[in-house]
RNA sequence: GCGGAUGUGGCGGAAUUGGCAGACGCACAAGACUCAAAAUCUUGCGGUGGUGACAUCGUGUGGGUUCAAGUCCCACCAUCCGCACCA
């Protein structure tokens, strides 16, 4: 086969990239309906991209440039995550001041990032570190302290001694820092929080309305954490004191033969007796010197006996009042009522210190004999339990919350895992906390026309490891005047965490550049909320639990009109490397040194065969494994189609019925697959597709319709191809200001169909029928095709229509 | 422990939702071209038996439903991921 002009990646890329700087491809805002393609904005770490990095950027533009072709008016944006750890650490490391080596990554990663090609419109361009932009992180954060949901405490947090900050629970990961891996230790700090727990049962209840992976809807709902039950009142024998218990087993209570309160419970200390009081204070204090790692991971129960005994309102017996770290103090009262024959845990405390077990619920009618589990399922007949006996513990488990309420025992009542969001961050590295600390009127928020608070340069920027933020060095930024009274008072030295803004920046690339507000409310009417948000799974309850929460909450003060940010969310598996040795899958990092870089494929094979490589690699929601020579194929397959295409392109070949047919139906497949988001098997179909006509070229040819055709379809996926493609047509617009080719099923249809033939479901023959040919004929002839093989009594005849014969024999 | 995902040739993966398992690509083998190699092209390529048309087994395992099962049902196994003393 003739190969007169080779497939040359390198000019043909270098020619488009410069076409598109000079004539960029823009799609008119008007009458058109908006789409808006979101790809998670990177931080920019120095470390660069390697091919993983560009998967999902890949999906999110072949996905974007469908749509603009299918004819909406795209906003597809990119931009810089730059405040934050990752950003300072390296910074820390490399000594070079952190708006020094962010500004240099953010250029090196938005040039890697143009290798791609992506059709990103750069005048959205947002950076979470330029004043006009952390303006608005502030600005939010002042209309939370103002409405109540921004408040300060004094409380126990997660620390990390290496990071040198306090950490939200979202960022502990086994117990470890999220960032670095330490270990995460407690640390009293006064610190600022955000009520996200107000919004516990929005964030829950309204996942329904996403189309999400379920996946990441499950993660959000086990996080939220909602469980429902009952506080229930015990007195303390012998004391004025009450101890208020949560439990989502109320039916149970009379079960209960001993009762825990977490070392860090008020009434700790208070309970103690003069015999217990050494062992008790003793306990107290070494569960507070425990690291959380341990307190989570020490399966053997530990605990005291405080000596004093509480009063089970429901049967009036005394239940020891006991102290242990299972118990958390942070979750429902930071007590509980226990049941050792109903609750594993309990169970296993019982055991351990011999306390009482008492069943009340009949499992099959009756006790269980020797018991050496708890039967912790809500099934059997209520037993020992006074009026309650002989109730469906199922049915009680439901009504109970109620009926204590009715006797005054307690309350029904619901509880979440969700805590409120430890929000200031001791470093130096983000947004200041725009509040001001006055002796007279407590915590003033900085007046919004003063806003940005800008962060100051500084030389010493390492964090201090004090509990204090670096700025808390900086006298002149400190000292200032209270906004109210105009006494001298003191910044707020804490900045904000990274995900502050993040938080919302999805909506500021719709108006990136507007400084009377965070965005002007009829764009976000126009252009709001994401209707496609693409990127990696690792943000499932950290990113897009925050942007759920500000949203609503931009929402309930009105600056946006919708309560959701990302109406759809997809997210792209992992470009992971093989293993030299065992040929598993193991995670691109420098350490394993199996990183690919993209500059060389770039380099060797084009941008465009990368992109398509991307793709075909496989699913894109699933893990896949880079192969040198899966890319090399694709290579391969670009050269083959740019042959057949250039044999054809000038030859004027007439259109065929059949042409007509393989037309409509690449149309039609293309498009299934894409609607699908079944990436990697569009890409075989272009294959197949050219197969084919490789094959029409050596029998006269392919006409000019379909060879447009198929650049437009071929274009969102190897852009610079599709448009010397199209340039080569005789075309002289860009192959992006073009629609979406359509299909008509009507000129697909063949007239002739093969289909098999089986006996007893094993296929002996095929043959080829007319479409439309009826039952009795079809038979008549698929028996005659295996008419030797007949040998036995035919019980049974089946014909799917277009489909398959079965003859059922005995 | 709880929850989710995945399991198909030597490899990555297809399979119109119950209808010819292995599309497409890689790797491999043979052939063409070449002095030769690379590139390219052609052909073959799940296992076993047979020169052969063919037979037989085959989608993690074991059962089941069905004319027909990778696909549906039941019970398991393995790998990966998430959560994990939340009362």
């Amino acid at each position: 086969m003739g190969n007169k002009t080779p497939y040359n990646h390198i000019a043909i890329e270098k020619k488009w990239r410069k076409n598109w700087e000079e004539h960029p491809i823009n799609v008119e805002d008007g009458i058109k309906e908006k789409y808006y393609c979101l790809d998670m904005f990177p931080y920019p770490s120095g470390n660069g991209l390697h091919v993983g990095h560009w998967r999902g950027y890949v999906i999110s533009d072949v996905w974007s440039r469908y749509k603009m072709l299918k004819g909406y008016y795209l906003i597809h944006p990119m931009g810089w995550d730059a405040f934050g750890l990752p950003a300072e650490n390296y910074a820390i490391k490399n000594g070079i001041h952190p708006s020094i080596s962010t500004a240099e990554n953010v250029k090196n990663i938005k040039k890697q990032i143009n290798e791609i090609a992506a059709i990103y419109d750069w005048d959205r361009e947002v950076n979470t570190t330029d004043p006009d932009y952390y303006k608005w992180t502030q600005w939010i954060f002042v209309k939370m302290f103002k409405e109540g949901l921004a408040y300060e405490k004094e409380m126990p947090i997660n620390w990390c001694p290496s990071c040198k900050t306090g950490l939200a629970n979202e960022e502990v990961v086994d117990g470890k820092c999220e960032r670095c891996g330490s270990e995460v230790t407690k640390k009293n700090l006064r610190q600022w929080m955000l009520k996200i727990t107000a919004y516990a049962d929005r964030l829950l209840a309204d996942l329904d309305k996403l189309d999400w992976p379920e996946k990441v809807k499950k993660m959000q709902t086990d996080w939220i954490g909602k469980s429902y039950g009952a506080e229930v009142s015990f007195k303390v024998d012998g004391m004025e004191e009450e101890i208020i218990v949560y439990t989502t087993r109320p039916d149970t209570l009379w079960g209960a033969t001993f009762m825990v309160l977490a070392p860090e419970h008020a009434l700790a200390h208070k309970l103690a007796t003069e015999e217990t009081k050494d062992a008790v204070e003793k306990y107290i204090y070494d569960a507070s010197m425990k690291s959380n790692v341990d307190r989570m991971q020490d399966k053997e129960k530990t605990g005291v006996f405080t000596g004093s005994y509480a009063i089970n309102p429901l049967n009036g017996k005394k239940t020891p009042i006991w102290l242990s770290d299972y118990v958390l103090a942070d979750y429902g009262t930071g007590a509980i009522m226990c049941v050792p024959a109903h609750d594993d845990r309990d169970f296993a405390f019982a055991k351990k210190f011999d306390l009482p077990i008492i069943q009340v619920i009949a499992k099959d009618g009756k006790e269980i004999e020797d018991m050496q589990e708890a039967y912790t399922e809500a099934a059997g007949t209520m037993i020992n339990s006074g009026d309650w006996n002989g109730m469906e513990s199922a049915v009680l488990k439901k009504e109970a919350p109620a009926m204590i309420e009715e006797l005054g025992y307690g309350k029904k009542t619901t509880n979440y895992k969700l805590r409120d969001w430890v929000f200031s961050r001791q470093r130096y590295w983000g947004e200041p906390i725009p509040i001001i600390h006055c002796p007279d009127c407590g915590a003033v928020p900085v007046p919004e026309e003063e806003l940005p608070v800008l962060l100051p340069d500084v030389e010493k920027y390492e964090p201090t490891g004090t509990g204090e933020s670096p700025l808390a060095a900086i006298d002149r930024w400190v000292n200032t005047t209270c906004p109210c009274c105009g006494k001298p008072a003191k910044r707020e030295t804490n900045t904000m965490p990274q995900w502050a803004g993040s938080s919302w920046y999805f909506l500021r690339y719709v108006d990136s550049k507007n400084d009377k507000a965070l965005v002007d409310r009829e764009k976000a009417d126009k252009y709001l909320p994401v209707d496609m948000y693409i990127g990696g799974v690792e943000h499932a309850v950290l990113h897009l639990l925050y942007s759920r929460f500000y949203t609503k909450f931009l929402n309930d003060i009105g600056v946006i009109d919708f309560d959701e940010p990302f109406k759809k969310l997809f997210n792209q598996g992992m470009v992971c490397g093989r293993d030299k040795d065992t040929g598993a899958a193991t995670k691109m990092s420098k350490s394993l040194g199996n990183i690919v870089s993209p500059d060389d494929i770039v380099r060797d094979y084009g941008c465009d065969s990368l992109r398509l490589y991307e793709l075909f690699i496989g699913p894109p929601e699933l893990d896949s494994i880079w192969d040198d020579s899966g890319m090399e194929g694709i290579y391969r397959f670009l050269n083959r189609l740019w042959n057949m295409f250039n044999e054809n392109k000038d030859k004027d070949v007439a259109e065929t019925k059949e042409l007509v047919k393989l037309r409509n139906k690449m149309v039609y497949d293309i498009t299934t697959r894409l609607e699908q988001f079944s990436l990697n098997t569009v890409v075989s179909g272009f294959m197949e597709y050219n197969n084919k006509l490789v094959a029409m070229t050596k029998e006269g040819g392919v006409d000019k319709e379909t060879l447009k055709t198929l650049t437009i379809l071929l274009a969102p996926f190897a852009p610079h191809l599709g448009e010397e493609m199209w340039e080569q047509l005789g075309n002289t617009d860009s192959v992006f200001h073009q629609t979406w080719p359509s299909y008509d099923e009507s000129k697909m249809a063949d007239d002739e169909k093969e289909i098999a033939v089986q006996i007893n479901g094993k296929t002996k023959a095929v043959i080829k029928i007319a479409v439309d040919e009826a039952k009795d004929a079809v038979i008549e002839k698929a028996k005659a095709e295996i008419a030797d093989k007949l040998t036995g009594n035919v019980v049974k005849e089946i014909y799917v229509p277009g489909r398959i014969v079965n003859i059922v024999m005995k």
